[in-house]
RNA sequence: GGGCGUUUAGCUCAGCUGGUUUAGAGCAUCUGCCUUACAAGCAGAGGGUCUGCGGUUCGAAUCCGUAAACGCCCACCA
């Protein structure tokens, strides 16, 4: 077989994906052996894979194919979201840019055109993660809003609301006037605006030259206002208590009223009071039965309340009404300020508080167990560090509300009765049944009228891992039995409340149990600078160009180097670049590895086998090295350390040190046991580059159809001491110190050399020793060879005789350097030795330690004077 | 306004319960090599006193306090 000089992923990577589908090893049913799970957090389902879904699915992708690999029934199932707001928004702008206002739709129309948007783009980016190579098990992709999916979320909304813990109320909300709906509280993002601080005159009724100054922000909601609040304490307006004052422009007549919450020092200390526009004026409003005047449309214009610049939207009517508030002589004075303003999730509208009736879930008693759970690491997060997080949200806990103003969705279960009272049930039957026996009339369906609006897309979400099992419909069923609780969750910390939060709270709640064991956290893919990748900023490469230009096994590993849990990543191409380099190097190895022929009747070169039991040893132990890394999650440290064992141990050394020369075929021996090698490396790193490997391991034994290095199995190792390891670090240096001679020297490669030793030597390894370093003889001495290059390993010293004369100049400064760091090193050694306490304190172990560093200190010292002396006669 | 986290070589990060040879890795840098697996490579080399200050200790990158910088989360001062 001819292999390019070069990897070309795009030539084997279709074709392995393929391989694994056509043979259905994705595929995950029930049997007898430890079930491994990890469920995707579903992508918007009309979204397009970004770096973040990069991320975050190829750590997953590792991790259960690890698990593959480590005798688990391991299943990673896929799935999409319907994504309520983003995708009702984007079907409004397809809609609106033909013309057609959703308005002018009927609900069934308005889904069918969601519906088809959604057949149209929906699973695209499924489709992308097959091209990194996601193991998923597409036989179970599943929808937020498919059948099993929906009739769960209707069921829990129905179970929750028996409990008693769903209510319907009137609450101010956070009011979306892009997308027409409320949202919860954790969709608001607050960010800091410079803004001005507007302070208007308000005049009293009655005194007419007198007015007082209120600052306020939002100077349009004046029309809204019902009061003006003072707190009580305030001594400059102790004067005003019971006298009215008269909204600027406005003209209206609204009472002073006096409350504590106001700050004195803050503004004027004089707070206007627009119950309808504000959650604290909503209150003061609450408190002193204040009228609420909502002044805006749901879209955010003026409504006929407000009575002024009807139809005119609010930022449009701030302006306006600064000015003719200018023009009446109520200004002031005007201040710059910074505030912060709430923006939707979803459409980044400027958030309206609004006054309206929305569906509530309790949430207090949901998150005891939920808590707990996390505190005692009944469910582990990764890194630890967001345990804090956690805990501050779910001691603080809110009521959720879960309605939206939306069609896009899993239509709220309830029905309203002619005399405007409800019955919440599974459906219209069920909820006629419930609605006669309410009233006690005889009512038909046309009677009942179903709410219209949807349920928050986290609501079905947070079912998720139960759901997909079937786990709400069917509690009993075989597979939600053995899939359940699953084991890992990997996601960005940015939606701990929208999702892990409530998943772990409908874990306990609709299972009894847990819905995961382990939740690793992931960073934010940023660029080299540090900012966020977006698209307006334009710093985010497409995933899938980058896999063409790198491979998949190129880009994984350029993630995966740098991206430790919770630690954002600032992405770089080199770093892909690093994956496609690494890629190469393996490629290479294979080449070299099967360019080699085999010759029954050779024996066993000395250096071969020493080699062998120094790499099996090594590759033992960087086993069991990865399998620790990989149980704590520390999968960059865990690759890194695979990647070096490849590079350096494998190909520098080993492959080096068994390699025969050229032409020259080798002993069948040291060739199994190095495709042996070749194997198990392979095994080690297909989890986090599954398509190289599976190319090579192919080819690297005859393998029968549909078998796969996905199944293959890793050894299970632990780490044991073996003294062969260091005796080869040893030999690393002695010829790295030969190779440093020759490069000084300018002696070739090809000529071989004599080296001499004067200490103590171990010559278990000296096969090798002569091979890598060239060497045509080792030798003990006592003297010094007349004319040699030396250097010094441990307390021993190496001579290379050479033909010419050495620059004695040149050797002495080395030395001389050499001694000055040993006797710095010595010094530091001595001062502790020196010192009694420590002695008398420190363990004895540890003194122990700094003794035997005296000593080598001292002998390398006498080594390095005696050189020195030698070189000076 | 509260809370949390980070700060170690040019860059990205390890350094776990303080003591494993006066701090480690990868990348980048420098030097020499197109040595028939690989220039997407090989060989060699240089580079940090661990953000500052104070403390605990025989001993501190590691523990405590404090300051600064950066980041994140939460919060109803208009």
């Amino acid at each position: 077989m001819e292999l390019a000089p070069k990897y070309n992923p795009s030539e084997v990577e279709d074709k392995w994906y393929d391989y694994w589908m056509e043979h259905r090893l994705f595929h995950s049913e029930p049997d007898n052996r430890e079930p491994f799970c990890i469920v995707i957090p579903p992508p918007n389902v009309t979204g397009v894979l970004h770096m973040g879904h990069m991320l975050n699915n190829t750590i997953q992708d590792i991790l259960v194919r690890r698990a593959r690999m480590t005798g688990k029934n391991a299943l990673w199932v896929p799935g999409t979201d319907h994504a309520a707001i983003s995708t009702e928004a984007k079907v409004v702008a397809k809609l609106a840019a033909e013309g057609v206002k959703k308005s002018d739709l009927s609900r069934e129309e308005f889904l069918n055109h969601a519906w088809d948007w959604t057949d149209k783009y929906g699973g695209i980016i499924l489709k992308q993660l097959r091209k990194l190579g996601a193991s998923c098990d597409w036989e179970r992709t599943a929808f937020t809003m498919d059948e099993i999916r929906s009739k769960s979320v209707i069921k829990v909304f129905c179970d929750l609301f028996d409990k008693g813990l769903i209510y319907r109320g009137v609450r101010m909300v956070n009011w979306d006037p892009q997308a027409l709906t409320a949202l919860s509280d954790e969709e608001v993002i607050y960010k800091d605006e410079k803004s001005k601080l507007f302070y208007l005159r308000y005049r009293i009724e009655g005194d007419e030259d007198k007015y007082i100054v209120v600052a306020t922000t939002r100077p349009e909601t004046i029309l809204g206002d019902t009061a003006v609040c003072v707190n009580p304490n305030d001594e400059r307006y102790t004067w005003l208590k019971g006298k009215r004052v008269i909204v600027p422009v406005v003209g209206r007549s609204v009472p002073v009223i006096m409350d504590e919450y106001v700050e004195m020092d803050f503004g004027t200390g004089c707070l206007k009071v627009t119950p309808a526009h504000d959650v604290n004026d909503y209150m003061l409003g609450e408190k002193y039965h204040l009228p609420s005047i909502d002044i805006f449309e749901d879209n955010g214009t003026i409504s006929e309340r407000g009575g002024m610049y009807i139809g005119m939207d609010r930022f449009e009517v701030r302006r306006k009404i600064m000015e003719d508030l200018h023009a009446a002589g109520l200004v002031e004075k005007v201040e710059d300020y910074e505030n912060k303003v709430g923006h939707s999730e979803r459409t980044n509208a400027v958030i309206e508080p609004k006054l309206s009736t929305q569906w509530f879930v309790k949430m207090e008693g949901l998150a005891k167990p939920a808590l707990a759970a996390v505190e005692n690491d009944d469910i582990r997060y990764v890194p630890s560090k967001f345990k804090n997080v956690y805990r501050h949200w779910m001691s603080n806990i809110k009521d959720w509300c879960i309605s939206r103003q939306l069609w896009w969705g899993h239509q709220i279960p309830a029905w309203f009765l002619p005399d405007g009272s409800y019955v919440v049930a599974e459906n219209e039957e069920a909820a006629l049944e419930k609605a006669i026996e309410k009233c006690g009339k005889p009512l038909t369906l046309a009677d009942l009228t179903r709410d219209p609006d949807c349920l928050d897309t986290w609501f079905s979400s947070w079912l998720w891992p139960i759901s997909l099992f079937n786990g709400i419909l069917e509690p009993e069923n075989e597979e939600f039995k053995y899939y359940y609780p699953t084991t890992d969750l990997v996601t960005a910390p940015d939606i701990i409340f929208f999702w892990v939060a409530r998943m772990i709270m409908a874990g306990f709640e609709f299972s009894g149990r847990k819905p995961f064991s382990n939740v690793y956290f992931t960073g934010i893919v940023r660029d080299k600078i540090g900012r966020k990748m977006s698209k307006s900023l334009g710093n985010s490469p497409d995933p899938l160009d980058l896999i063409q230009q790198f491979g998949a096994d190129g880009v994984r590993m350029g993630l995966m180097l740098a991206a430790p849990a919770g630690n954002d990543i600032m992405y770089d191409d080199s770093l892909c670049e690093q994956g496609r380099n690494f890629c190469n190097k393996i490629w290479n190895a294979f080449r070299l590895v099967k360019s080699w022929e085999v010759n029954d009747e050779i024996t066993q070169p000395e250096s071969a086998r020493e080699g062998i039991e120094w790499f099996e040893a090594k590759l033992n132990n960087t086993f069991a090295e990865v399998s620790d890394l990989m149980n704590k999650f520390r999968i960059s440290e865990a690759l890194m350390t695979i990647y070096r064992l490849f590079w350096d141990e494998f190909s520098s050394w080993y492959l080096e040190v068994v390699k025969p020369a050229y032409g020259t075929p080798m002993d069948r021996k040291t060739y199994d046991a190095t495709l042996n090698f070749f194997d198990l490396l392979l095994r080690l790193l297909h989890a986090y580059m599954p398509f190289i490997t599976e190319e090579l391991w192919q080819h690297l034994y005859d393998r029968k159809p549909g078998e796969s290095i996905m199944n293959a199995q890793l050894p299970e190792a632990q780490i044991f001491e073996a003294p062969i390891i260091d005796e080869f670090e040893l030999i690393k240096e002695i010829v790295a110190g030969i190779r440093t001679i020759r490069k000084q020297k300018q002696i070739p490669n090809k000529e071989s050399l004599k080296l001499f030793i004067r200490g103590a030597h171990n010559d278990n390894l000296n096969a090798i020793l002569s091979k890598m370093g060239n060497l045509e003889l080792i030798e003990k001495t006592e003297e010094k060879p007349a004319v040699a290059a030396s250097f010094i390993v441990g307390s021993t010293e190496y001579f290379i005789p050479l033909d010419s004369n050495i620059n004695v100049e040149e050797e002495l400064k080395k030395l001389e350097k050499d001694l000055a760091y040993y006797e710095g090193f010595l010094n530091t050694v001595r001062k502790k030795l020196g010192n009694e306490r420590f002695v008398a304190n420190a363990p004895e172990q540890v003194v122990a330690i700094e003794r035997k560093k005296e000593s080598d200190a001292l002998e390398k010292i006498a080594t390095i004077k005696a050189s020195l002396t030698a070189l000076k006669k």
